[in-house]
RNA sequence: GGAUGGUUUCCCGAGUGGCCAAAGGGGACAGACUGUAAAUCUGCUGGCAACGCCUUCGGUGGUUCGAAUCCACCACCAUCCA
């Protein structure tokens, strides 16, 4: 159950009770795709860099080591030592970063393993079936996501069948909710608004899924080539559709300063792989920008990479340090850098829900985006 | 002391008369990445007043229209024989 604890403009502050906690929103969920954070970071790492909900991923799971093998060690929650809440994507994004292994249909989507090409088919009530298999806390519907220049004729056809799919989803859920051997019975579904960069057709759609009595309401296809501005456009007129009694998320976004304006349009979820692959790359965030500590300048830097900073990483370490084991490709200067860019976003979005709660959002935004902009 | 092989751009290493500022790899330097086919990928790596010029393939001298490539001597390295 969503509640509604506070509105600053139209930034929502939140709370999600679920069966495995309560989730402070708005919220950016840490992205482990096969259950583990890439840059070998553990379920015990996240509990001490303040993370509220885990992401996983429903196609990338089926795929290796199988949903039914992880049914039958007890669930997801069990298999990777997380008790928190675990949001799983459906599959849906792989349509999309996997377009050339796969065929979509009415049924579903026929894909090529991107493992060993083995066939693989998902449709909607597959993909509810593996989520609750796995016993994630939040399923997502099984969507398409249209590349953001995707043509209009095109777009349309995909967010109608979208709108299909999402019928037979919570059909499904239900069903397998209510069976007596479930993972979890009370896995939450929330839907998933499509539309590429066409204003209509996302309020449209937006209209026809805000009826539809989910647990809450996505926006997704963005971040997916169009500019920041389009992204904030599609934002500003399609999140006034969605029911703000529940939550809204928004799919795989983004940067800092993307989820500071996000949050201004009323988003509250958020996830994105930017803090974990730029953590890898040895890019890291502070409050004045991003910094590559693979460049050279570094190299004789004693300073943590960010003055103050409680993170695991920053209480011990030096950049030159870091630099070092990076440049010496060193584990553990991947795992330090994922560790401090995690820290980072879970810290800003605490200071998200601080802001939101002193009714400060807009100052703080300000203070926060000319901080990254180096002003 | 003798024999043989070798010395190439930051490193390893290809190149044995022109198509060579010189393959390939490494390293260095920089960039990209938004519901993760990503510990990946891309660019760049002699200098400059730069579609051209200059310097560079151990050193010096020579042959040739033309040399990293051929010849002579010298230096150094490696292995073997004394």
């Amino acid at each position: 159950m969503y509640r509604l604890l506070k509105q600053d403009g139209n930034a929502k502050r939140g709370e999600l009770h679920t069966v495995h906690g309560v989730i402070q929103t708005p919220v950016f969920m840490n992205v482990g795709t096969v259950a583990a954070i890439k840059g070998a970071v553990s379920a015990e790492d996240l509990r001490q860099i303040g993370t509220q909900v885990e992401l996983s991923n429903t196609y990338h799971l089926h795929v290796r080591p199988g949903d039914h093998i992880i049914r039958q060690l007890g669930g997801l929650h069990k298999f990777m030592d997380w008790d928190r809440p675990i949001l799983t994507d459906s599959g849906g994004f792989q349509v999309f970063s996997l377009a050339k292994l796969r065929k979509i249909q009415e049924e579903g989507v026929y894909f090529n393993s991107h493992i060993d090409g083995k066939k693989i088919f998902m449709g909607p009530e597959e993909s509810m079936r593996i989520q609750s298999n796995l016993g994630s806390t939040i399923a997502m519907a099984f969507d398409e996501c249209p590349p953001s220049k995707a043509e209009r004729g095109y777009v349309q056809k995909s967010v109608d069948r979208t709108v299909r799919w999402l019928e037979r989803c919570k059909k499904e859920m239900k069903r397998l909710n209510g069976l007596p051997d479930t993972v979890n019975p009370h896995q939450m579904l929330f839907g998933i608004n499509q539309g590429a960069i066409y204003e209509d057709i996302r309020i449209e759609q937006a209209k026809r899924i805000a009826q539809m009595d989910l647990d809450g309401y996505a926006v997704g296809g963005l971040a997916v080539g169009e500019s920041h501005e389009e992204m904030y456009r599609i934002l500003d007129v399609t999140v006034p559709h969605l029911p703000k009694e529940k939550p809204t998320y928004l799919m795989g976004v983004g940067t800092p300063a993307n989820i500071l304006e996000a949050v201004e349009r009323g988003v509250d979820f958020f996830d994105c792989v930017y803090p974990s692959r730029n953590g890898r790359h040895g890019h890291v965030y502070t409050s004045h920008g991003k910094l590559n500590l693979f460049n050279a300048k570094y190299e004789l830097d004693d300073r943590p990479i960010e003055e103050g900073c409680q993170c695991p990483t920053c209480r011990r370490h030096t950049r030159a340090y870091i630099r070092h084991l990076l440049k010496a490709k060193e584990m553990l200067g991947m795992r330090l850098c994922v560790l401090h860019n995690l820290y980072f976003y879970n810290h800003l979005m605490e200071e998200i829900r601080d802001a939101i709660d002193a009714g400060r959002y807009q100052e703080f935004k300000k203070r926060k985006l000319e901080g990254f902009e180096g002003k």
